[in-house]
Parts: C-alpha cells; sequence; structure tokens
DNA sequence: GGGGGTGCTGTGAGTCCGCTGAGAACCTGT
DNA sequence: ACAGGTTCTCAGCGGACTCACAGCACCCCC
C-alpha cells in the first residue's frame, strides 16, 4: 500500500513517516501543495494524507485539481481548523474523509483502514474517440458499439494513440514506448500493427503524417 | 435513497427524522439495537445511522453482526463518546464514520453524503452472475438453480472473480490474493483451477484475456 | 512523367501463451 | 491403513501472436 502525505511541518511529516511505515505502509512525502498534486497525479497511491494549510496552494485547492483531472484516489484532508463548516467545505471539494489536529495516530490508522477498505477497486476512466472506444478496466474495446477483439499489441498501440489525441507521434516514439526499446525493432514493426488497427477499426481512425509519423484523426 | 437510524432518544430521533426527510431522504427509525440489525438485514437501505449506546445491543454489537452476515451497507456511527480508542474501536469493528455527539446537523449531512457518494455500489449478500450465483455465509455455489460442489480454492476463486467483475485480473493478482503468496506458486496452477470453474460451471463464464489475465464474461 | 523515398500489406517462420491429461504428494475421514 | 478428494506440477499440444521480409503502391519533388 503506497501513501503520500502531503504536509509541510517537517516534525509532523517525519513522525507519520516512521509510524506508517512500521504499519506496514510505503510513504512519499511532499512539503506543498504543488508539488503535491504533481506527485498525487503521476505517482501510483493508494490514497493521499492532505493538510489544508499549505505552502503554495492549499489543500483544497490540491484536491479539487486531483478530481478535475479524473483522479479518484482516496483523500483524507486534515487541519488544525476545526469549524464545522471547513469540514463541510474539504468534503465538498471532494475529499473523503477529514481529521482535525491535533488527531490520535490510532483514529488516524482506522480511518486510514476503513477509507482503502470501502475504496479497495478504483476504475480508471474509458477512453473513446469517436466511434472508438477502450476500457482499460476490462481491456474491452467497441467500434460503434459492438466488440472488436485486439491482441495484446494492438490493444496498447490503441491505448497509447488515445491518450495522446491532437498529436503526432513518432515511430521511435512508439518503439520506445509501446514495445519498450527502441534500437531492438524494426520502424516496420508500427507500420504492421497500425495497418491492423486499420483493419479492424476502419482506415479513417489513424492518419499518416508523413515523414513524421501517425496522429489520431480529427473528429468531424 | 433510504437511511435507517438507530437512536433511543426520542427526541435526537425525531429530529433527525424531520431534516433529513427535508432533504430528501426517505427514513425509517428503530429504538433500540435488536430491531434496529434486524431491520439493517431485511430492509434495502443505503446507509444506516447508528447510535453506540442503545438499549439491548450496543452500535458495536449490531455493527459486527451486520458485516458477519456480509451486510456492507455503510454505517455511521454516533455517539456521545469522544475518546480515540472509542473512535478506533467503532471502524475497526466495520463501521465506515465516526460522528460524536453534539455534532452539527450540516456536518452530519456533509459526511452522510460522503459516504453515500464512495459506497454507491453496497456489496449484495449474495454474488451472482449470470446463472451462477455464491453465497458468502453458507458457501453454496449454483448454477441455474442446482447447487454445483466445488473444492475450496475453487470456491475463493470464484468468489474473487464474482467480488470484481468487470475488471481483468491478472494471474499474479490471483496468486497474489486467492492463493495468498505471489512467488511459490506457478502461474499455471491459475490456469489448471480456471479449467475447473470452467468444466463445472460453463466455459463461457470466464473469459481468456491473452496476454493479460482473465474477466467475467460481459453479461448479454 | 520519372525516380527516389516512404509507407502498406501478404506471406510465413518462430515464439509464446494458455489448455489439458496424467500423476505425485498430501490431507481427511472411516 | 485405506479410499477418496484436493492441490499442485509437469509435459505436450495447438493455436494465437509477433515480427521480419520483400514486393508493391503511393506521394512528392524535380
Amino acid at each position: 500500500m503506497r501513501l503520500l502525505v502531503v504536509e509541510d511541518e517537517a516534525r509532523l511529516a517525519r513522525a507519520l513517516r516512521r509510524g506508517l511505515t512500521a504499519d506496514g505502509f510505503t510513504v512519499d512525502v511532499a512539503g506543498d501543495g504543488v508539488s503535491g498534486l504533481d506527485r498525487a497525479l503521476t505517482g501510483q497511491y493508494d490514497a493521499v494524507l492532505l493538510d489544508v494549510m499549505l505552502p503554495g496552494m492549499s489543500g483544497y485547492e490540491v484536491v479539487k485539481r486531483l478530481r478535475a483531472e479524473d483522479s479518484w484516489v482516496p483523500v483524507m484532508m486534515v487541519s488544525a481548523k476545526d469549524g464545522p463548516y471547513d469540514q463541510a467545505d474539504g468534503l465538498d471539494y471532494g475529499a473523503d474523509d477529514y481529521l482535525t489536529k491535533p488527531f490520535d495516530y490510532v483514529v488516524l490508522l482506522a480511518r486510514l483502514r476503513a477509507l482503502l477498505r470501502r475504496q479497495s477497486d478504483p476504475r480508471p476512466p474509458v477512453l473513446s474517440h469517436g466511434g472508438v472506444s477502450l476500457d482499460p478496466a476490462t481491456r474491452e474495446v467497441t467500434l460503434d458499439g459492438h466488440g472488436v477483439s485486439l491482441s495484446r499489441r494492438e490493444h496498447e498501440l490503441l491505448e497509447f494513440f488515445l491518450r495522446h489525441p491532437d498529436r503526432v507521434i513518432t515511430k521511435s516514439e512508439l518503439l520506445d514506448r509501446v514495445w519498450d526499446a527502441r534500437g531492438a525493432y524494426d520502424p516496420n514493426t508500427v507500420e504492421v500493427y497500425v495497418g491492423y488497427l486499420r483493419r479492424k477499426l476502419g482506415a479513417g481512425l489513424i492518419e499518416t503524417v508523413r515523414g513524421s509519423g501517425y496522429r489520431l484523426a480529427l473528429l468531424r
């Protein structure tokens, strides 16, 4: 279980890291709102412990932006404020639970566990473009509603395209990111697989940009 | 949204019913632990507001028995006690959130909404999918109404699949969660057991996702 | 309109993955 | 001790997948 602790008070951050590590979690610490948001978006965390009073960007703002970016990682807010309306605010911005300082470590742990227990099965959002949609969770791909069966490579290639629309993608980038090795393969391999996808999903989906690479067709 | 309020203080119960009804909930009230447990088990509630100090059976006991009966309805505990260990106790018995008296109605409402939001997918006591159903309490499995006898491993594997529909499950995840040890077993073991389940429950139930793992077949 | 370069596609070989039957080891109840 | 059931490994098979190759089509520039 990986946790991100966003807390600027160094003493408290150290204590939390020590305690939570001892209880079996892997803990990363961020010291301000901006880097906290950044790491929460890029790292694969099971939960985020988020202070409200932070330099740079408040905890409210962080959780709001997380939700705006479609990240549904469970967030527990921690604050020295204890007025009832503050609590309601934090929850309405999208936090999942709320704890006021000073808090008892036992309580933190129990609520953290409750949070992880009920949010154990988050679902990544479905990617779609035109009539094509791809569900990363079920590995299901549909074209205009009917299922299409793709091999593993085909699926990963399509997923990469769908995650980077509005951009030309070079063959060497694809070999790097989808095939995991730039030098080992012939660029023609990419051409072959783009051909497979076109055959299964329609020739118009992926456009060739001669001399540069490919990009998803613009929607009409 | 249907709520069950288990509270013996008549004044507070009336106030809660009035407020929550005004906010759009359908509210039932139980006055003691035994009838509260009974109604929570039989009625289809979206959440339960549960006092700790109750005549007959304490709130702790109620939530413990609910969970033992595999009822995963969201439970918010309410208590006059406010020591940290009491909170931890309630959460460890399986409550999802905890509120101490006296509480602000705005806070109650916000946390209740947060609770309902994240637990929008309560687990039904009996798992079923297509013609297959599995009762975790009795360990009974039926296919189109007739009983099927499964060994322990087969049962646990099936239960894991049924608890995670709409998702691809990798062999290493299964070894981790059903076999309790990732490294110790051959991935082929999983293939063998999937084969057993298919033989007993029909080949169509579990689909192979080549290169990734397995998933429950989509229902038509 | 010709030529070079770039991309597309049919063919096929080798590899990898998943399925299955057989059987050894173990556990459990009689 | 024995029988029956269960768990897991192993080896072989068949098919899906991956990828290289080679020839062809197309585009662009001259």
